[in-house]
DNA sequence: GTAATTAATGATAAACAATCCCAATAGGGA
DNA sequence: TCCCTATTGGGATTGTTTATCATTAATTAC
Protein backbone atom coordinates (compact mmCIF):
# COMPACT_ATOMS: atom_id res chain seq x y z
CA UNK A 1 0.00 0.00 0.00
CA UNK A 2 1.93 2.69 -1.28
CA UNK A 3 1.61 5.88 0.21
CA UNK A 4 2.24 8.90 -2.25
CA UNK A 5 1.61 12.28 -0.21
CA UNK A 6 4.86 13.86 1.87
CA UNK A 7 5.03 12.18 5.19
CA UNK A 8 6.53 15.42 6.74
CA UNK A 9 5.48 15.21 10.56
CA UNK A 10 5.00 19.18 11.38
CA UNK A 11 4.69 19.21 14.63
CA UNK A 12 2.95 21.27 16.65
CA UNK A 13 5.25 24.08 17.70
CA UNK A 14 8.08 24.99 14.58
CA UNK A 15 11.59 26.77 15.71
CA UNK A 16 12.94 29.58 13.79
CA UNK A 17 15.97 27.88 13.32
CA UNK A 18 19.08 29.42 10.68
CA UNK A 19 19.16 26.87 8.06
CA UNK A 20 14.86 27.06 7.88
CA UNK A 21 15.07 30.85 7.04
CA UNK A 22 18.17 30.25 4.79
CA UNK A 23 15.95 28.22 3.04
CA UNK A 24 12.98 30.36 2.95
CA UNK A 25 15.09 33.09 1.71
CA UNK A 26 16.62 30.60 -1.17
CA UNK A 27 13.78 29.88 -2.76
CA UNK A 28 12.21 33.27 -2.69
CA UNK A 29 15.67 34.87 -4.12
CA UNK A 30 15.73 31.89 -6.89
CA UNK A 31 12.79 31.93 -9.81
CA UNK A 32 12.24 29.15 -12.31
CA UNK A 33 11.61 27.13 -9.36
CA UNK A 34 14.67 26.04 -7.91
CA UNK A 35 14.79 22.16 -7.08
CA UNK A 36 16.27 21.17 -3.72
CA UNK A 37 19.67 20.92 -5.38
CA UNK A 38 19.59 24.45 -6.69
CA UNK A 39 18.14 25.11 -3.36
CA UNK A 40 21.13 23.69 -1.39
CA UNK A 41 23.78 24.84 -3.61
CA UNK A 42 22.48 28.77 -2.58
CA UNK A 43 22.43 27.95 1.09
CA UNK A 44 25.89 26.02 1.35
CA UNK A 45 27.19 29.08 -0.15
CA UNK A 46 26.05 31.13 3.31
CA UNK A 47 26.10 27.96 5.10
CA UNK A 48 28.55 25.07 4.46
CA UNK A 49 27.61 22.66 6.69
CA UNK A 50 24.20 22.41 6.14
CA UNK A 51 22.91 18.75 5.19
CA UNK A 52 20.96 17.70 2.41
CA UNK A 53 18.53 16.34 4.34
CA UNK A 54 18.11 19.48 6.20
CA UNK A 55 16.97 21.16 2.93
CA UNK A 56 14.80 18.42 2.27
CA UNK A 57 12.96 18.65 5.59
CA UNK A 58 12.84 22.21 5.38
CA UNK A 59 11.22 22.26 1.86
CA UNK A 60 8.81 20.15 3.33
CA UNK A 61 7.94 21.84 6.65
CA UNK A 62 7.50 25.49 4.61
CA UNK A 63 5.23 23.91 1.96
CA UNK A 64 2.64 22.62 4.28
CA UNK A 65 2.81 25.58 6.12
CA UNK A 66 1.91 27.25 2.61
CA UNK A 67 4.95 29.53 2.87
CA UNK A 68 6.37 28.17 -0.29
CA UNK A 69 4.58 26.25 -2.86
CA UNK A 70 5.75 22.95 -4.21
CA UNK A 71 5.55 21.90 -8.03
CA UNK A 72 5.57 17.76 -8.40
CA UNK A 73 7.09 17.71 -12.05
CA UNK A 74 6.75 14.46 -13.00
CA UNK A 75 9.91 12.65 -13.85
CA UNK A 76 12.05 15.11 -12.64
CA UNK A 77 12.58 16.36 -9.05
CA UNK A 78 10.11 18.30 -7.27
CA UNK A 79 10.56 22.19 -7.67
CA UNK A 80 9.14 24.99 -5.28
CA UNK A 81 8.01 28.37 -5.99
CA UNK A 82 7.18 31.51 -3.30
CA UNK A 83 3.99 32.55 -4.45
CA UNK A 84 1.40 30.64 -3.19
CA UNK A 85 -1.90 31.22 -5.44
CA UNK A 86 -3.09 27.98 -7.38
CA UNK A 87 -1.22 28.32 -10.80
CA UNK A 88 -0.62 26.07 -13.90
CA UNK A 89 2.89 25.32 -15.29
CA UNK A 90 4.38 24.69 -18.70
CA UNK A 91 7.46 22.79 -18.38
CA UNK A 92 10.44 22.17 -20.93
CA UNK A 93 11.48 18.65 -21.87
CA UNK A 94 14.39 20.17 -23.00
CA UNK A 95 16.17 21.58 -20.03
CA UNK A 96 13.50 20.76 -17.88
CA UNK A 97 12.84 24.59 -16.41
CA UNK A 98 9.50 25.08 -15.37
CA UNK A 99 8.23 28.11 -15.75
CA UNK A 100 4.49 29.82 -14.39
CA UNK A 101 1.37 29.63 -16.99
CA UNK A 102 -0.12 32.59 -17.15
CA UNK A 103 -3.74 31.25 -17.35
CA UNK A 104 -6.86 31.88 -14.71
CA UNK A 105 -7.01 29.42 -11.97
CA UNK A 106 -10.20 26.98 -12.84
CA UNK A 107 -10.79 25.47 -9.10
CA UNK A 108 -14.28 23.96 -10.64
CA UNK A 109 -12.76 22.33 -13.72
CA UNK A 110 -13.38 18.62 -11.48
CA UNK A 111 -17.21 19.45 -12.36
CA UNK A 112 -16.58 18.79 -15.86
CA UNK A 113 -16.04 15.09 -14.81
CA UNK A 114 -19.32 13.01 -15.43
CA UNK A 115 -18.78 10.15 -13.19
CA UNK A 116 -15.93 9.89 -10.42
CA UNK A 117 -16.89 6.62 -9.01
CA UNK A 118 -16.71 7.83 -5.91
CA UNK A 119 -13.19 9.68 -6.13
CA UNK A 120 -12.70 12.43 -3.95
CA UNK A 121 -10.99 15.08 -5.63
CA UNK A 122 -9.09 17.88 -3.81
CA UNK A 123 -7.03 19.55 -6.20
CA UNK A 124 -5.59 19.48 -9.92
CA UNK A 125 -2.75 20.77 -11.58
CA UNK A 126 -2.48 20.96 -15.09
CA UNK A 127 1.11 20.74 -16.96
CA UNK A 128 1.93 22.28 -19.98
CA UNK A 129 5.13 20.17 -21.70
CA UNK A 130 6.95 21.81 -24.86
CA UNK A 131 9.81 23.71 -25.52
CA UNK A 132 10.86 26.99 -24.08
CA UNK A 133 12.43 29.55 -26.04
CA UNK A 134 16.01 28.97 -24.66
CA UNK A 135 15.68 25.83 -26.04
CA UNK A 136 14.57 26.31 -29.73
CA UNK A 137 18.00 27.15 -31.10
CA UNK B 1 21.49 21.06 -18.73
CA UNK B 2 19.23 18.21 -17.53
CA UNK B 3 17.60 16.15 -19.84
CA UNK B 4 13.74 15.20 -18.70
CA UNK B 5 12.39 13.31 -21.72
CA UNK B 6 12.68 9.41 -22.30
CA UNK B 7 16.05 8.91 -24.01
CA UNK B 8 15.15 5.59 -25.62
CA UNK B 9 16.24 5.21 -28.86
CA UNK B 10 14.17 3.46 -31.08
CA UNK B 11 16.06 2.16 -34.31
CA UNK B 12 14.69 1.99 -38.23
CA UNK B 13 13.59 -1.64 -37.13
CA UNK B 14 12.56 -3.36 -34.16
CA UNK B 15 11.77 -6.47 -33.57
CA UNK B 16 9.50 -8.85 -32.96
CA UNK B 17 10.63 -10.76 -29.17
CA UNK B 18 8.65 -12.93 -26.82
CA UNK B 19 9.38 -10.77 -24.22
CA UNK B 20 8.33 -7.42 -25.80
CA UNK B 21 4.82 -9.16 -26.59
CA UNK B 22 4.54 -10.51 -23.29
CA UNK B 23 5.20 -7.34 -21.68
CA UNK B 24 2.68 -5.73 -24.12
CA UNK B 25 -0.05 -8.54 -23.62
CA UNK B 26 0.76 -7.17 -19.43
CA UNK B 27 -0.43 -3.69 -19.98
CA UNK B 28 -3.83 -5.07 -22.02
CA UNK B 29 -4.30 -7.43 -19.38
CA UNK B 30 -4.23 -4.71 -16.02
CA UNK B 31 -6.06 -2.40 -15.46
CA UNK B 32 -5.82 0.90 -12.63
CA UNK B 33 -3.03 1.68 -14.51
CA UNK B 34 0.14 -0.93 -13.82
CA UNK B 35 3.63 0.34 -12.74
CA UNK B 36 6.33 -1.63 -14.51
CA UNK B 37 7.00 -3.09 -10.97
CA UNK B 38 3.43 -4.56 -12.11
CA UNK B 39 4.26 -5.21 -15.35
CA UNK B 40 7.30 -7.40 -14.51
CA UNK B 41 5.21 -9.14 -11.66
CA UNK B 42 3.09 -10.73 -14.53
CA UNK B 43 5.43 -11.00 -17.43
CA UNK B 44 7.43 -12.89 -15.12
CA UNK B 45 5.07 -15.23 -14.05
CA UNK B 46 5.10 -16.54 -17.74
CA UNK B 47 8.89 -15.73 -18.35
CA UNK B 48 10.43 -16.34 -15.17
CA UNK B 49 13.80 -15.51 -16.19
CA UNK B 50 12.78 -11.74 -17.53
CA UNK B 51 14.70 -8.95 -17.12
CA UNK B 52 13.45 -5.71 -15.27
CA UNK B 53 15.77 -3.77 -17.59
CA UNK B 54 13.87 -5.61 -20.51
CA UNK B 55 10.59 -4.80 -18.76
CA UNK B 56 11.61 -0.82 -18.62
CA UNK B 57 13.12 -0.96 -22.52
CA UNK B 58 10.18 -2.37 -23.73
CA UNK B 59 7.53 -0.43 -21.95
CA UNK B 60 9.92 2.61 -23.81
CA UNK B 61 9.79 1.45 -27.06
CA UNK B 62 5.77 0.31 -27.14
CA UNK B 63 5.24 4.08 -25.84
CA UNK B 64 7.27 5.73 -28.81
CA UNK B 65 5.41 3.28 -30.74
CA UNK B 66 2.32 4.29 -29.74
CA UNK B 67 1.09 0.97 -28.38
CA UNK B 68 0.61 1.49 -24.96
CA UNK B 69 0.32 5.26 -23.24
CA UNK B 70 2.46 6.26 -20.47
CA UNK B 71 1.21 8.61 -17.64
CA UNK B 72 4.07 10.25 -15.77
CA UNK B 73 2.82 10.71 -12.41
CA UNK B 74 4.73 13.17 -9.78
CA UNK B 75 6.04 11.55 -6.88
CA UNK B 76 5.42 7.76 -7.85
CA UNK B 77 6.30 5.02 -11.00
CA UNK B 78 5.11 6.29 -14.10
CA UNK B 79 2.27 3.83 -15.03
CA UNK B 80 0.70 2.49 -18.27
CA UNK B 81 -2.26 2.14 -20.09
CA UNK B 82 -3.27 0.53 -23.13
CA UNK B 83 -5.55 2.85 -24.60
CA UNK B 84 -4.39 5.65 -26.49
CA UNK B 85 -6.31 8.59 -26.62
CA UNK B 86 -5.85 11.63 -24.66
CA UNK B 87 -7.52 12.00 -21.64
CA UNK B 88 -7.22 13.06 -18.02
CA UNK B 89 -6.34 10.90 -14.78
CA UNK B 90 -7.29 11.04 -11.12
CA UNK B 91 -4.34 9.97 -8.88
CA UNK B 92 -5.63 8.89 -5.19
CA UNK B 93 -2.49 10.56 -2.69
CA UNK B 94 -3.44 7.14 -0.13
CA UNK B 95 -3.01 4.32 -1.93
CA UNK B 96 -1.32 5.57 -5.27
CA UNK B 97 -3.67 3.96 -7.96
CA UNK B 98 -4.57 6.24 -10.67
CA UNK B 99 -7.99 6.23 -12.84
CA UNK B 100 -9.21 7.44 -16.16
CA UNK B 101 -11.39 10.49 -15.53
CA UNK B 102 -14.45 10.49 -16.97
CA UNK B 103 -14.31 14.12 -18.81
CA UNK B 104 -13.75 15.41 -22.68
CA UNK B 105 -9.93 16.19 -23.90
CA UNK B 106 -9.44 19.66 -24.01
CA UNK B 107 -6.75 20.05 -27.52
CA UNK B 108 -7.39 23.27 -27.41
CA UNK B 109 -6.79 24.14 -23.77
CA UNK B 110 -3.29 25.96 -24.49
CA UNK B 111 -5.30 28.97 -26.16
CA UNK B 112 -6.54 29.91 -22.99
CA UNK B 113 -2.69 31.04 -21.73
CA UNK B 114 -2.29 34.91 -22.96
CA UNK B 115 1.61 35.01 -22.99
CA UNK B 116 3.72 31.92 -23.04
CA UNK B 117 7.20 34.28 -24.00
CA UNK B 118 8.13 32.16 -26.77
CA UNK B 119 7.39 28.52 -25.08
CA UNK B 120 5.84 26.18 -27.61
CA UNK B 121 3.44 23.86 -26.21
CA UNK B 122 3.25 20.82 -27.47
CA UNK B 123 0.96 18.66 -24.90
CA UNK B 124 -0.50 19.04 -21.28
CA UNK B 125 -1.77 16.93 -18.63
CA UNK B 126 -4.52 17.09 -15.98
CA UNK B 127 -4.02 15.22 -13.01
CA UNK B 128 -6.50 15.67 -10.56
CA UNK B 129 -5.62 14.32 -6.78
CA UNK B 130 -8.16 13.44 -4.07
CA UNK B 131 -9.01 10.20 -2.21
CA UNK B 132 -10.55 7.08 -4.25
CA UNK B 133 -13.58 5.36 -3.19
CA UNK B 134 -11.64 2.35 -1.28
CA UNK B 135 -9.60 4.58 0.63
CA UNK B 136 -12.25 6.87 2.17
CA UNK B 137 -13.21 4.16 4.52
C1' DG C 1 18.77 -23.00 -45.45
C1' DT C 2 22.86 -20.46 -44.07
C1' DA C 3 25.50 -16.54 -42.95
C1' DA C 4 25.70 -11.87 -41.67
C1' DT C 5 23.93 -7.95 -39.33
C1' DT C 6 22.48 -5.79 -35.39
C1' DA C 7 18.30 -5.27 -32.28
C1' DA C 8 17.41 -7.07 -28.06
C1' DT C 9 18.38 -9.44 -23.79
C1' DG C 10 20.07 -10.49 -18.88
C1' DA C 11 22.66 -9.16 -15.19
C1' DT C 12 24.64 -5.77 -12.75
C1' DA C 13 26.20 -1.24 -11.77
C1' DA C 14 25.11 3.38 -11.51
C1' DA C 15 22.41 7.66 -11.41
C1' DC C 16 19.10 10.25 -9.09
C1' DA C 17 15.60 11.88 -5.87
C1' DA C 18 14.03 11.57 -1.51
C1' DT C 19 13.53 9.63 3.04
C1' DC C 20 15.00 7.18 7.24
C1' DC C 21 17.82 6.70 11.26
C1' DC C 22 20.00 8.26 15.39
C1' DA C 23 23.08 10.51 18.40
C1' DA C 24 24.08 15.33 19.16
C1' DT C 25 22.58 20.13 19.15
C1' DA C 26 19.96 24.13 20.07
C1' DG C 27 15.31 26.96 20.16
C1' DG C 28 12.16 28.80 23.26
C1' DG C 29 8.92 28.50 27.08
C1' DA C 30 8.85 27.96 32.20
C1' DT D 1 19.18 28.85 33.66
C1' DC D 2 16.88 24.45 33.05
C1' DC D 3 14.21 21.40 30.52
C1' DC D 4 11.83 19.49 26.70
C1' DT D 5 11.86 18.22 22.25
C1' DA D 6 12.13 20.12 17.53
C1' DT D 7 15.81 20.14 14.61
C1' DT D 8 20.21 19.04 12.70
C1' DG D 9 24.22 16.44 10.29
C1' DG D 10 25.77 12.76 8.10
C1' DG D 11 25.42 8.51 6.46
C1' DA D 12 22.64 4.62 5.21
C1' DT D 13 18.70 3.23 2.68
C1' DT D 14 14.85 3.00 -0.48
C1' DG D 15 12.67 3.38 -4.91
C1' DT D 16 12.65 4.25 -9.75
C1' DT D 17 14.93 4.35 -13.91
C1' DT D 18 18.82 4.28 -17.04
C1' DA D 19 23.60 2.82 -18.57
C1' DT D 20 26.90 -0.66 -19.68
C1' DC D 21 28.37 -4.71 -21.97
C1' DA D 22 29.03 -9.30 -23.30
C1' DT D 23 25.83 -12.63 -25.18
C1' DT D 24 21.71 -14.11 -27.69
C1' DA D 25 18.52 -14.24 -31.23
C1' DA D 26 15.39 -11.93 -34.94
C1' DT D 27 15.48 -10.56 -39.49
C1' DT D 28 17.56 -9.74 -44.04
C1' DA D 29 20.30 -10.92 -47.98
C1' DC D 30 22.13 -14.43 -50.49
Amino acid sequence: MEITSKQIKVPTSTRNTVQRALVLGAVQSLHHHPTSADVYEVVRAQYPNISRATVYRNLGVLAKKGEVFRVEVPNGADRYDFHNEPHYHLKCRVCGRVFDADMPHMPNLADAITDTHGFHIEAHQIIFEGVCFDCQS
